[in-house]
DNA sequence: TAGATTGTTAATCGATTAACAATC
DNA sequence: TAGATTGTTAATCGATTAACAATC
């Protein structure tokens, strides 16, 4: 468990916001592009875009600031969202079929290849022209792809059972939207997506900043 | 603008998973709970929970711990969730209609009084018993039920122009589920929901995981 | 050349963790 | 009483911000 030069995890999340506005960028014809462009546009201080963008490698030029050809490229290397990557999501209620349908998942190399429910009212229904397939076949078909990562798209009750038989196949990365806390062994890599987390922050920065204003 | 004494944004953060398993063992009948309890659960460290109570205000006893009930009544009343708040939705896509459909929402005190779609083939038919309404509707509706919160699921191509009509309408907290970046006046608080910086996260921690076990 | 920008090193700020007295 | 737990105060850790030399 050596713990590497790694880049700080709130450097991390804004490189995805980063790359959104500099793929812009780019279409409009913008070759270069500076700290300051970047954080004007994203309501940030261009000394931290600065610090970001180099945990990442990228070097710019002082005067003219940092390639934006570059800057897409490196970053989406980095992130390693210029590969394809396969995923199995299991649960096909409104969210999972949301997720599938969900057209920025590609284009960020994220390749679902498999949806899984156990309800057989569902299976063979297609969503988006994709089937949707039995558990029994779940372990096959993540092994016949080699699949590393998998989306929980169930109800919290079932989450850690469908976690479990995720772990047991073969799967390393798990992103779980689900509010539940899932256990998993030390090789493998949980990504939470709960949206009441969310929800928290919204009403109680609304509440902070209307009281700021009395 | 003044800083008010406020709860730090990783704790808040953590209030709602802390309330979830909470909500479980009140229902266990479990009538009191120690902060190591919940750090076991939640794989933080009791020091952490700890303080994270203290912020909401919560006390606990020595050798006793929390009153499991307290903690449940007191998280929900400091996060917003013992009333109900309304709120409008815009973009009936798929991510529209799984919000609307998610029922964790009402129970956290979100109330979504009316979904609506700039797409004339969408408005009038239901999604989950409720009218998807036409645009033309949306000011009408927001200033009839005082409504504050609003929750962008549009493309990102249209969810400045979708920000502004919330905005104008005399909504004052935005739940934006679209990667772009919107601004709004100073009144108006935003909170991002990017499911791009998730699977940035997911993807690097993945990559990390797999090397520093080699 | 002067101005704008990068990248590095140091300072500040804020959150987490440790230490420990108080207490049921 | 002894052990477990809280809550406070101090120490540590990590991220953000500031200062500034280097440079195109």
């Amino acid at each position: 468990m050596n713990k590497i030069h790694t880049i700080p995890l709130p450097s991390l999340r804004r490189l995805p916001r980063y790359l959104n506005i500099l793929e812009k960028m780019l279409d409009a014809g913008k070759t270069t592009v500076s700290a300051t462009d970047i954080a004007e546009m994203l309501d940030l201080k261009p000394i931290q875009i600065r610090k970001d963008m180099a945990f990442t490698g990228i070097v710019g030029k002082p005067k003219i600031g940092y390639s934006t050809d570059t800057l897409v490229r490196t970053i989406k290397e980095f992130l390693g969202w210029n590969q394809q990557t396969k995923a199995v999501l299991i649960g096909a209620g409104s969210l999972g079929t949301a997720l599938t349908g969900f057209e920025g998942f590609s284009r960020r190399g994220l390749n679902i290849v498999g949806i899984f429910d156990n309800n057989e009212r569902k299976t063979g229904s297609p969503v988006y022209g994709r089937p949707i397939r039995p558990m029994n076949e779940f372990a096959e078909l993540v092994q016949f792809h080699e699949v590393k990562l998998g989306i929980i798209a169930v109800p919290q009750e079932n989450a850690q059972q469908v976690a479990d038989t995720m772990v047991e196949a073969g799967i390393c990365g798990i992103w779980n939207f689900s509010p539940a806390e899932i256990h998993v062994p030390d090789h493998v890599v949980v990504k939470r997506e709960d949206l009441a987390e969310g929800l928290a922050v919204l009403f109680v920065q609304m509440q902070e900043h209307a009281l700021s204003r009395e």
